[in-house]
DNA sequence: CGCACCTTGCGAACGCCGTACGCTACGATG
DNA sequence: CATCGTAGCGTACGGCGTTCGCAAGGTGCG
């Protein structure tokens, strides 16, 4: 927050010298809309919001980015860097996709808000961060063996699963965090709702009601997991029998 | 467009009786606003150029819909019905599967504009057609043979494929249109972009390399159906040696 | 037939958004 | 000291989603 504004500025009273250093970069800017954006939703972030939080005006942004959709592009970029990949190994590929999976879904997770800009952006652009990780990633398939364009389907593979899966479940956690209750109560306060319409729906409604039992979180995990290695077996029989689990 | 307005109407010349049928329904409203996103994208998507397209006042709309929100909640489900998903059938559930995907991705690639608000409707809501297609489709992995908690996670593995496969895609395809060019041309015009950008990272430049020289609609389509195999690959794997491809 | 009520549609208005433009004031450069 | 480039900002414009109160027609009831 500012200083208050006097309505009349006495000339004495400067505003304030504070030319120290630029004060606001694009570094600041895109590391400020990240934390905007984790603590209240895309729908927070405005070009007024963010320069209020960054104690600038909301036009003074527009120095250091084109506009709001270069500075998600930014932004989409720099959590990106978040994502860990291992170093390829042709021993252990199999644990090194794994691992590459699950960072790439926590990343995700952290910032659920990615999933409502996707359709912007595009996975396939040009960032640094997202060029990097993809060169780590694609060695790792090379690295297990596969031909230069069949480890790139196969990384394809990989990423647009992960994206799917974790694009449904951050929708699902973010209308979840919107409605501001706890899962369980959340849950149950719209029983009456999904078992009415899961009533014409045998087979749905048997999946819903065994998974009733468990913990949430664990089974979008366990489900998460599932389907990771199911990938990872259809890739291993395209190799020759060499590596082993 | 509605009849133009007169500054001074005469009480003689009525506006218009026009009081057939409600001339507004939320089924006419949802159709239009899919033939308006279809042809015009996300960004023309507004409640008063919806009104406008409908010959009524933006806030009309809101007799039928609560809000933007919901519309789009309706749009979605509605397309959402022209997925196909085939009968169950034990013997060919493998064919059957790969069917549906295709039609899913077909679904999306006609609408491209739903990937740029999945982050917002998430994919598991109650809309009657998305629960009658998972119902269908969950009906062709039992008919495989999948235990019920085996088979929901194996048809939400196929699904977050397609979508994250087709997200990347449609969001591709978006900012092709907005170019307003030939994909051909558009590529030629980036060419020395990518390949400053592809410098450091040489496996990736050699996966774009050795695809320059084929179709890339083609492409697309050979990488998902790669991933579809693998992943048929994967789940088959978990059945007994029962079926045969 | 008269009258009350309900539904549909709409115009005006509010507060917010992204962003173009031109001004100010400062630091650096000659 | 004069000049210039540049960071920051105040103002303003056009468009957005949405609220509200009113008008006009249809319906049901005495």
């Amino acid at each position: 927050m500012p200083a208050e504004k006097q309505p009349i500025p006495s000339v004495w009273a400067r505003p304030r010298p504070k030319r120290e250093q630029p004060s606001l970069s694009r570094d600041r800017i895109v590391s400020e809309a990240i934390q905007l954006l984790d603590a209240e939703g895309i729908d927070a972030l405005s070009m007024r919001s963010l320069g209020a939080r960054l104690g600038a005006g909301a036009t003074s942004l527009y120095r250091h980015v084109a506009n709001k959709d270069e500075l998600i592009e930014l932004v989409v970029d720099e959590i990106y860097g978040e994502v860990r990949v291992p170093a390829a190994d042709p021993a252990h590929w199999r644990a090194a996709v794994t691992d590459s999976a699950h960072s790439l879904r926590s990343m995700v997770l952290r910032h659920p808000w990615v999933v409502s800009v996707l359709g912007q952006v595009g996975l396939a652009y040009l960032g640094p961060n997202l060029m990097r990780q993809s060169e780590r990633m694609l060695a790792l398939f090379r690295a297990a063996g596969f031909a230069a364009d069949e480890a790139d389907q196969a990384m394809k593979l990989l990423i647009a699963y992960v994206i799917g899966m974790t694009t449904s479940e951050a929708a699902y956690l973010s209308v979840l965090a919107r409605s501001g209750q706890n899962e369980q109560d959340w849950l149950e306060s719209l029983r009456p709702t999904t078992e009415e319409a899961l009533q014409e729906y045998p087979l749905l409604r048997d999946g819903r009601a065994t998974a009733q039992t468990k913990d949430p979180e664990q089974l979008r995990a366990d489900s998460f997991v599932y389907g990771v290695e199911r990938i990872l077996d259809g890739l291993e029989s395209r190799l020759g029998r060499t590596s082993a689990r």
